[in-house]
DNA sequence: GCCGTTTTCGGCCCGACTGTTTTCAGTCG
C-alpha cells in the first residue's frame, strides 16, 4: 500500500507540533518553513511517493531538508529527527500544549523548574500554588490555567465546530451588533467567511466609531457563558454552546483592511503582506500604506486593497493560498459563480414527502419571493420507506402541479430517487422517464467497500431516467463520514453520460465535496447547485451552495441551473437520447 | 528551514490583550 500525501502531511503536522516545543515558538522560522511545506504539498496533485528528492524540492516550500525527511519516511517508515523529538516530548507532555493560555515557553518553564510532565503533575502544582512562583506567572495566571484545564474538553485549542452549528450563532451575533445605533456595518470573517467545513472560532468585525459601546454590548449578550478577554477594541467570549467568538471593532475607514486581515487565511495574508513589502508598502488590519511615509493607499474596502496590490479581487471563499493570488496577479483567476447567476432550483421538497415541512403552495410562494425562474419539486420516491410517494401519489401530484400557474415561475415535476445498495432505482424505467427532472441519491448502506460504492453510483449514473446525482457522498459534517468511492471513474461516468453532479447547499452536507468539485471542474463535468429545501426557510441554502461551488473555483458556465429552463430541458433530453 | 526585482547569506507578517512588569514577555490570531 503506497503512502498517501495525506499521511505525509499528517507526519509533517506532528513534526510542526513538536518543533514548536523544541523552538519554543510557533513563529520560529523552522516551524514556519515546515508549515509552508505542508501548504505546498496540499496543493500538489502528484503522489509524493512516486517523486525523487529533486522533484520534491520543486514543490513550493519544500527544501532539501524536508524532502530528505519525506524520502526517509517513505523508505524506512520513520524519521530519525521525528523519533528523537517524540522521545524528548512524550504524548502526555505534548497534550499540555493544548491548554489555552499555555504556550511553549511557559511549558518549558513548568518542566524545567517544577518537573511537570503531564496533566496530573500540572494539577498538583496548581493545587500546591507552585505555578505562581515561576517567572512571569502570578496567582492570576495560575487561576486562569486551572480554569482552562477544567474547560479543556469544551473548547481546547483544537476543537472544531461544524459550519452548520457555527453559522446560526454567527448570524445571530451579527444581527445583535448590527442593531446598535453607533454600528455602521458588521461582518463575520475568519474560516466561516471562507466557508470552511469546520470552524475553530467565529471572528466578527464591527465598523464603528464607538468601540467601547460595542464591546460592552457584546460581552453582555445572553448567549455569552464566559468572557475570556475584554479590551477596548477586541473581546473574546465563549458561548453557552462552547464556541469561542472574537469581536474586533475598527473605524469605518479601516473596515476593508480589517476584513481582509481577519478573513485570512493566514497563508493568504502572509502572501499579501509579502507582495505589499515588495512594493514598499505595509499591510496590517488598519490599512495598506506606504512603509516610508505612512501614507494610506487603501483601507475602506477589500476591493481597493486588492487593486492597490495589483491583484484582481479574490472572493473570500478562494482565499486559501492554493494558487488564487498568483492567478489574481496574472489575470487568470476564474470568475466564479455568484448567487445572482442562479436561475432555478432543481431539488425541492414539499410536505408530500414524509420529511417535508411546507406545503406545495408555500414552497411556490417562497420560490417566487426569491425571484427564481423555475423549480422542480423532487419529493422522495417510493423506495425511501418512511418518506416515499407511490406511483399514484406521484401522478396525482403531477396533475396538481400542472394546474398551478404562478406568474414568472415554471414548475417542473421531478422526484428524488433512491439509489439502492446495488445501484437499483425506484419504480420502472418508463415511469422514471415520465418525470421532467430526477435527482438520484444515496440514503442508506453508507459503509460498503469503495469498489462496491463506485459501481453502485456508476450504475445509477448510467440510467437514462437519472438527470443528476444528489449529495454524492452522503456525509454529514461532524456527524457521519461520506461513502467511500473512487472519484475519477464516477466523474468520468457523469461526464460521458451527461449526468449532473449536485452541489447540495444544506450546511451539514455541502456535498459534493470541494475535492470532487475541483476534479470535476478540470474534467468538464456539469454541476447543479440545489437547496434540497424541505421548508420555506431552507431556500437561503442556495447562497451556501454557491459558496461551496466557489471553493471549487467553479464558473457559471459549468453549472446547469445558471441557464434558462430550455437548456435544462435539453440537458435531460440529450442524456435520454444518448442512452435509450 | 527556505529562498532570491536585497540571489548563496541574511532576512523571514503584524498587532491586541493579559499579566506581570514599570517597558516587556508570552500568547493568540
Amino acid at each position: 500500500m503506497a503512502v498517501s500525501n495525506q499521511q505525509i502531511i499528517a507526519i509533517l503536522r506532528e513534526l510542526v507540533a513538536l518543533t514548536i516545543l523544541e523552538e519554543e515558538s510557533a513563529q520560529a522560522f523552522r516551524v514556519r518553513a515546515l508549515e509552508n511545506a505542508i501548504v505546498g504539498i496540499e496543493s500538489e496533485t502528484r503522489h509524493l511517493a512516486e517523486l525523487d528528492e529533486k522533484e520534491m524540492v520543486g514543490i513550493k516550500g519544500v527544501g532539501t531538508s524536508t524532502a530528505s525527511k519525506i524520502r526517509e519516511f517513505l523508505d524506512t517508515g520513520s524519521i530519525k529527527k521525528l523519533d528523537a523529538l517524540r522521545a524528548a516530548y512524550p504524548p502526555d507532555f505534548v497534550a499540555l500544549s493544548r491548554i489555552p493560555g499555555v504556550g511553549p515557553k511557559t511549558l518549558k518553564r513548568m518542566r524545567s523548574d517544577l518537573n511537570i510532565e503531564n496533566l496530573d503533575d500540572l494539577k498538583a502544582a496548581i493545587d500546591g500554588e507552585k505555578l505562581r512562583g515561576l517567572p512571569g506567572l502570578g496567582a492570576k495566571s495560575e487561576a486562569k490555567i486551572a480554569q482552562s484545564i477544567e474547560r479543556l474538553g469544551l473548547h481546547g485549542k483544537d476543537r472544531r465546530t461544524p459550519i452548520a452549528e457555527a453559522m446560526p450563532i454567527a448570524l445571530d451575533m451579527v444581527a445583535e451588533l448590527r442593531g446598535l445605533k453607533t454600528v455602521e456595518d458588521v461582518q463575520y470573517c475568519g474560516s466561516l467567511r471562507r466557508f470552511s467545513e469546520t470552524i475553530g472560532d467565529v471572528d466578527i468585525i464591527v465598523s464603528s466609531n464607538d468601540a467601547s459601546a460595542v464591546m460592552e454590548h457584546f460581552v453582555g449578550l445572553p448567549s455569552v457563558a464566559d468572557v475570556i478577554a475584554h479590551g477596548e477594541t477586541k473581546s473574546s467570549i465563549i458561548t453557552t454552546t462552547g464556541l469561542q467568538v472574537d469581536v474586533r471593532v475598527v473605524t469605518p475607514d479601516e473596515y476593508g483592511a480589517a476584513m481582509v486581515y481577519f478573513t485570512g487565511s493566514k497563508a493568504h495574508n502572509i502572501k499579501l503582506r509579502q507582495i505589499a513589502l515588495s512594493r514598499g508598502l505595509l499591510l496590517n488590519e488598519y490599512s495598506l500604506s506606504d512603509s516610508e511615509t505612512g501614507k494610506v493607499k487603501a483601507s475602506k474596502t477589500e476591493a481597493s486593497i486588492y487593486k492597490a496590490l495589483g491583484l484582481a479581487y479574490i472572493p473570500p471563499t478562494m482565499r486559501e493560498d492554493s494558487g488564487e493570488i498568483e492567478a489574481a496577479a496574472d489575470g487568470s483567476i476564474p470568475q466564479v459563480v455568484q448567487l445572482d447567476d442562479i436561475k432555478g432550483d432543481l431539488h425541492f421538497h414539499s410536505d408530500w414527502s414524509g420529511d417535508g415541512r411546507s406545503s406545495i403552495e408555500d414552497m411556490i410562494g417562497a420560490a417566487r419571493d426569491r425571484g427564481l425562474d423555475y423549480i422542480s419539486f423532487t419529493d422522495h420516491a417510493i423506495d425511501l420507506a418512511i418518506n416515499g410517494l407511490t406511483k399514484d401519489q406521484m401522478l396525482e401530484q403531477r396533475g396538481l402541479l400542472k394546474r398551478k400557474r404562478p406568474r414568472g415561475l415554471t414548475i417542473l415535476h421531478g422526484t428524488e430517487l433512491n439509489i439502492g445498495r446495488d445501484g437499483s432505482l425506484d419504480y420502472d424505467l418508463d415511469f422514471r422517464l415520465g418525470f421532467d427532472w430526477t435527482v438520484a441519491s444515496v440514503h442508506s448502506s453508507f459503509d460498503l467497500d469503495p469498489e462496491v460504492q463506485t459501481a453502485r453510483l456508476i450504475k445509477a449514473i448510467s440510467d437514462p431516467g437519472v438527470a443528476a446525482i444528489g449529495h454524492l457522498s452522503g456525509r454529514m459534517i461532524g456527524r457521519r463520514p461520506g461513502i467511500q468511492f473512487e472519484m475519477e471513474p464516477v466523474l468520468e461516468a457523469a461526464l460521458v453520460t451527461g449526468t449532473a453532479i449536485e452541489i447540495n447547499g444544506a450546511l451539514p452536507r455541502l456535498d459534493a465535496t470541494v475535492d470532487v468539485i475541483r476534479k470535476g471542474r478540470e474534467m468538464g463535468v456539469t454541476f447543479v447547485i440545489s437547496t434540497d429545501s424541505h421548508h420555506v426557510s431552507n431556500l437561503r441554502r442556495m447562497s451556501y451552495g454557491v459558496q461551496q461551488a466557489q471553493r471549487g473555483w467553479l464558473e457559471p458556465e459549468q453549472i446547469l441551473n445558471t441557464n434558462p429552463l430550455d437548456v435544462v430541458k435539453k440537458f435531460v433530453k440529450a442524456k435520454r437520447d444518448l442512452l435509450t
